[in-house]
DNA sequence: CGTATGCTTGAATCACGTCAACTGATGTGG
DNA sequence: CCACATCAGTTGACGTGATTCAAGCATACG
């Protein structure tokens, strides 16, 4: 629908297209949809046919454990997130999707991609290009899980819807909305809720940062960066990598295998 | 070099491609190398210009915080997977990759990667799903992290090694090659070498699974299943994914957005 | 040999979970 | 309009799972 696809904005990840590869997308867009909060996109296993491209709002990635109690939530998607991209080539997935606030969708076909990727090899690498992205983030998300605690851990959940947000142009002089409750933070950070709360007074009261009725404040970002051991360089911001057409090749004569270093182990852990 | 393509064993994440994609793209293979334990083979940040398939042997993926002391272990790749592919598309990687045993690379440039994506852009989406079920590894390890606590996390990595080593053909009889230390365990569960050894022991006691001298010995395959809370889903076995033509689309009519179903709240946490 | 590295075990500490009670905001139905 | 339920947030007391520090062994290696 050529309607919709002139109203779609370029935000956040898919500003990593050029516009010309970004028209080429949007014109393949089979319309906008808006969704309540709370609610089930996708459920685990279902087959996909299309594939969703958030426009405002938040939507959450779940796993749950059959035996157990809790569900955890392994991503968050944040307006110009391509939410299920890697619906595309895989067919179905295996986690559920859920609307964590109201959400407008924009809805791309797979027959349509299929056409894109056939005429228009480039962009078809470049979407290819968002999915690693995504990939860079779980890889972010499974560090925060694995190395950090409790304080730095949900420092380190604000400071990346901070970068996140700010490149999808939501938000400014670090007050963002962030819709989820405690309990929500808690499923994505591997903490509970109670104690997710205890965090979250505990950084207010360092002036680093407030969140309250689903509004972040961040007073101190310097420190806030600190605290959460926050490296933003797996966004891959900066350089557009969706251009691997030339130019920038084989100038730098990438790691020789040849001089390898051995590992220097760390001390502990 | 042709060669080196003849001899190239089509085991592992590789076996998601038809033969004939296999043999696509073991023709572009730039030769075979063979690199010694403990060694970085790609440093955060460096620039690529070349992927590298794991013949044999564990390669790790390494983030490591500045402030604090330990880094943590984000993926880990067994024989089969193609440890840098996604350096493809992105041109450089957000982290450090390291072998952890000895091991054999078959090296492929990014030009013939470029030449392949032209010449077959079917075998390149193979390739983009090659990259997705990665991710999906990666979602799982953040489940891994955030939900399960130490026995039940130990006893998972070991699940999803075992589903692994399978795949690639490594091991029988619940029998396989494990050479990590049980710091390394650690580095990958998010524990400390001390309790990773406890537990370890905890699941011997248990008549569980036996990890000693670098080898895995499972005992009661159901049990550490269902004490790991493991699901095989996310390693998106079964069918070949990769094949994306026709055929098996439209026939169910995939999620429709128009019955959503409210998202039950689960219990806890 | 001695030194380094990995495994093992114990005791003390601490971070986080659990249980429970209370608040305030929102909503619903009589 | 008020009784009542519900749900997110908050706080305290307590229990426990994991870390930390420490020491003792085993094995491999120069």
């Amino acid at each position: 629908m050529t309607e919709a696809a002139a109203v779609l904005p370029q935000i956040g990840l898919s500003r990593r297209l050029t516009p010309a590869q970004w028209q080429t997308l949007a014109a393949r867009c089979d319309g906008v949809q808006a969704v309540p909060a709370r609610t089930v996109l996708t459920r685990k296993g279902a087959p996909l046919d299309k594939s969703l491209l958030l426009l405002n709002g938040f939507v959450g990635r779940y796993i749950d454990a059959r035996r157990s109690r809790s569900s955890h939530m392994v991503a968050i998607e944040v307006a110009g997130d391509f939410v299920d991209l890697h619906g595309y080539p895989l067919k179905r997935l295996d986690h559920d999707v859920v609307t964590l606030s109201p959400v407008r969708l924009a809805l791309f076909g797979h027959d349509g991609l299929d056409r894109l990727m056939r005429d228009d090899p480039e962009t078809g690498r470049a979407l290819w290009a968002l999915t690693l992205v995504d990939a860079a983030i779980h890889r972010h998300w499974s560090f925060r899980l694995g190395a950090l605690r409790a304080l730095q851990r949900v420092a380190n959940f604000i400071a990346e819807l901070d970068l996140r947000l700010g490149t999808a142009g939501i938000g400014q002089d670090g007050v963002f909305p962030l819709p989820l409750t405690q309990r929500d933070i808690g499923q994505a950070c591997g903490l509970t809720a109670v104690h997710v709360n205890r965090v979250l007074s505990e950084l207010r009261q360092a002036e680093c940062c407030t969140l309250q009725s689903g509004t972040v404040r961040i007073h101190d970002r310097m420190r806030l960066l600190q605290l959460a051991e926050f490296d933003p360089a797996f966004f891959y911001a900066g350089q557009p990598e969706a251009d691997v057409s030339d130019a920038d090749r084989d100038q730098r004569p990438g790691p020789d295998l040849s001089n390898m270093t051995t590992f220097p182990p760390d001390s502990v852990d």
